[in-house]
DNA sequence: TTGAAAGCGGTACCAA
DNA sequence: TTGGTACCGCTTTCAA
């Protein structure tokens, strides 16, 4: 088998002008050649393609960038929870797609819920004139991205709308995807609903909140509030939490894991207690494998690449020129019923 | 609420000019501040900081680039299987973690087992300078990279070793992970194992069907070909395959899946036969939940943020000067045992 | 159709 | 300690 060594042969890259000197023309024609500008001849064109190949040529886009007028460096910035959580990496993947399309890359960073994470992260990326960002906020407030985007770096929150600041975003109606879990659990005879929410500081959890209380009003019914833990940040808080809802006196028949790790907790719980045939489960957020659960998690789910896909549009469409209004797209989450979910309420 | 808009209001960055300008000093100077450089009085210093405050001045990274000697763009490459996959994303976490730690941004994209996107994106890549890759190959020989990496690129595999060229890798140990995996479930006394696997052209897949037969052939047992099916590429096919061997007729007491996807399509099957504590199974590849399932998954686990980690190590070494022979780090996967695979043949 | 010269925003080198 | 000047590799502008 050939194998060629390497390591430590750091030849120069050919120039522009390197090209232009062998295939006998001027700069400028080699950068017409290489732009697909018109105005060369075909000979001379293959003249100079034939240069390029021969020496290997790259154009250098630290250079054209710096010259050209509305310079792109054909990056997008993605601020994400944690790349290697499927709820980010989906969005993500969605977002890579429609930026492949435009020969753009995605340059990735965990923000691991840390405000001043995400606000260094964004000034390093507007320090490298990224294109555009999409950002799925960690911080409270994004005052901050005034200053930061004077100059116009188009902005697409996902996951939760921006506050303090007027730009694109694209979230998922949370009211709703609650308001379908809990009023799903509540057909099926469930009068005591417990709930595992995560920080009431983020939106979110406090949309999916307000879908659990709506989904009672609505049917004539009332949320209990003994039946609610909310700042529940990891699987094993979640999994404790339903332990301690379970053990009250008159515990909840059903339960509504707000996130994908809080429903993985309680999962656990029930198993735990050899209760997961008995007392309903619907979570929101889907992830992998959660139909081959026992029995299979009912989930209210979102598609997260279309999230990423839809926000990738919407920062393209702004670097080429829109000037519309900021637009918030809501998509809508639909309930996926896999068995936990359609436990019925004991008689 | 204050809030304030964003759209379309492209006002130009400050130059390090505007900055000399205003401080009433030189280009130089400001340059000299702005890098940390010594040989700037205090008062000077002072005077420039506050003027890139007040102009809200950023360093065009373009222009550096392309002046400075060894240039350097900050950027690293990652070519992975596929971001919203855990295996690469895991990947892709930890060398972002390091990556972080010297100012470097990770800009990843996925190859869905391109060969062909492979090179066009390495292609891509190191057109665009990037201070050094890390490839989850999805070609079967990587010469082309001879040719790409002629300037110095460090480069470094990682999930499989390069073909075709020499240059850093970390890898897992594939033979012995699924020999810990095969042995785990013979010594259990089952003495029909069969194998779900993908491609056989992938070398992890070969390396994983030689520890299959490894263990049986160190226990004096022969592995049976009627047992094995490879060139399984999604989880659906792996089911199907799953349940022809269920039904042969002298079937397989226990399953080795050499891959998350199989495990889970294996696992499916099982559940789908009512055979979930009946038949063994072991599954390659850890994954969120798998201790979840009923019965709780038994898999070999593959560190996967460490191998991200491992080969940021080696690209910076590279990128910092080192020049030793090209290394080839294989890390020692784990058995985790969950029930699954503890399950004993029949009697 | 082609080319010469200026300049993008910085850094390198050397002089003051 | 500071500043001037050439120049990185390419695009722009304008002339031939």
């Amino acid at each position: 088998m050939a194998v060629t060594s390497l390591s430590g042969n750091g030849r120069a890259r050919a120039t522009m002008r390197d090209v232009a000197a062998l295939a006998g023309v001027s700069l400028k024609t080699v950068s017409r050649v290489v732009n697909d500008e018109p105005g060369v001849s075909p000979a001379v064109r293959d003249r100079v393609r034939s240069a390029v190949r021969r020496l290997d040529y790259r154009p250098n886009l630290a250079a054209s960038t710096l010259r050209r007028t509305g310079a792109r460096t054909g990056l997008v910035g993605a601020l994400v929870e944690d790349i290697s959580n499927p709820y980010s990496a989906g969005v993500l993947r969605g977002l890579e797609d429609v930026a492949r399309e435009r020969g753009t890359g995605v340059l990735a960073a965990s923000l691991d819920g840390g405000a001043d994470r995400e606000r260094a992260l964004v000034h390093d990326l507007v320090t490298r004139r990224v294109d555009a960002l999409v950002v799925m906020p960690a911080s409270e407030r994004q005052d901050y991205l005034v200053g930061e985007l004077r100059t116009g770096t188009p902005v697409c929150f996902v996951d939760r709308p921006p506050r303090g600041v007027e730009c694109d975003a694209v979230t998922v109606d949370n009211v709703l995807g609650a308001r379908l879990a809990t009023g799903h659990l509540l057909d099926r005879g469930h009068r005591r609903v417990g709930a595992v929410l995560f920080q009431p500081w983020i939106s979110t959890a406090r949309d999916r909140l307000a879908g659990f209380v709506a989904a009672h009003t609505e049917r004539g019914l009332h949320a209990q509030g003994r039946l609610v833990v909310d700042d529940l940040t990891t699987a094993e808080q979640a999994t404790e939490a339903t332990h301690r809802l379970l053990a009250l006196d008159d515990p909840p028949t059903a339960i509504f894991a707000s996130r994908n790790i809080l429903a993985a907790g309680a999962a656990r719980a029930l198993r735990d207690l050899g209760l997961g045939h008995e007392v309903a489960l619907v979570g929101f957020d889907d992830f992998p494998l959660a139909d081959l659960l026992d029995p299979p998690l009912t989930v209210v789910r979102q598609d997260m690449e279309r999230i990423g896909r839809t926000a990738a549009a919407r920062v393209f469409a702004r670097v080429d020129g829109d000037t519309s209004p900021p637009q918030h797209v809501v998509l809508e989450p639909v309930l996926v019923p896999r068995g936990s979910g359609e436990i019925s309420a004991p008689s």
